[in-house]
DNA sequence: CGCATTCGATTCGGTTCCGAAATAAAATCG
DNA sequence: CGATTTTATTTCGGAACCGAATCGAATGCG
């Protein structure tokens, strides 16, 4: 369905559906962030701090601290791993689906006609 | 060329370009600033402070910040109106015009089978 | 068992950011 | 000219963030 974008159509796509989430007053998400966010929703669960910080190729800090942020926000939970106590399973919530739903909303309508 | 994407795969496209971008350790912009960037280099000029708020709807303290967060990456430049010298023109940079190209890229390539 | 390793969280000093209110400078209007 | 409006910036107290180093708890291993 989709071919591969051009250069233009891409910033143009980027730069729409930023601004409709800017405009909608969601949270204000870095990047950092942002690809915690998608890569808890989207990628194979189980999610942990330690995996987190290897797939962005951050800090472990940076994780927590982003976490404490979406946590706050209740797009994420934590919950300790009880098969290995070290661990802290990272999941989704209702607050968060329902915000990726409507960020899903404002690239599709930023993908049209681009 | 582009159909408009569905929900998924706007996600997916989405999620894979922030990856990248974290990845390779570009600047941790917030979705605020990602924006202000965008409109200065994808809208038509001239860019002031003003016009930025009102674009975003935001206040203009806050564009203020995040032009001062920009300058200090050199990926914008604030050049006083000599027409109305209350105006403050922002202008592209070379740095950023460079950013934004390395960032079109890793919106592309996520595009790519998506 | 005791020691090393792993994991998430915390600390540190310093920076950036927030919204609301106040300010400074320039232009406009009566 | 003086008063008002417009523009961008600064201030304020409080919050969040950074990377580097350290910590405490849990696990694994010899």
């Amino acid at each position: 369905m989709t071919a591969k974008l051009t250069s233009q159509q891409a910033l143009k796509l980027w730069h729409r559906a930023t601004l409709s989430s800017v405009r909608a007053e969601s949270p204000d998400l870095s990047a950092r962030q942002m690809a915690i966010f998608l890569q808890i929703y989207l990628a194979q669960p189980p999610h942990t701090v330690r995996g987190l910080a290897e797939a962005l190729q951050i800090a472990k800090p940076a994780v927590v601290r982003a976490l404490d942020t979406l946590g706050r926000l209740e797009f994420t939970r934590r919950k300790r791993d009880e098969t290995d106590r070290r661990n802290v399973l990272i999941q989704r919530t209702v607050k968060g689906s329902v915000f990726l739903s409507d960020f899903a909303d404002w690239v599709v309508a930023a993908s049209d006609d681009v």
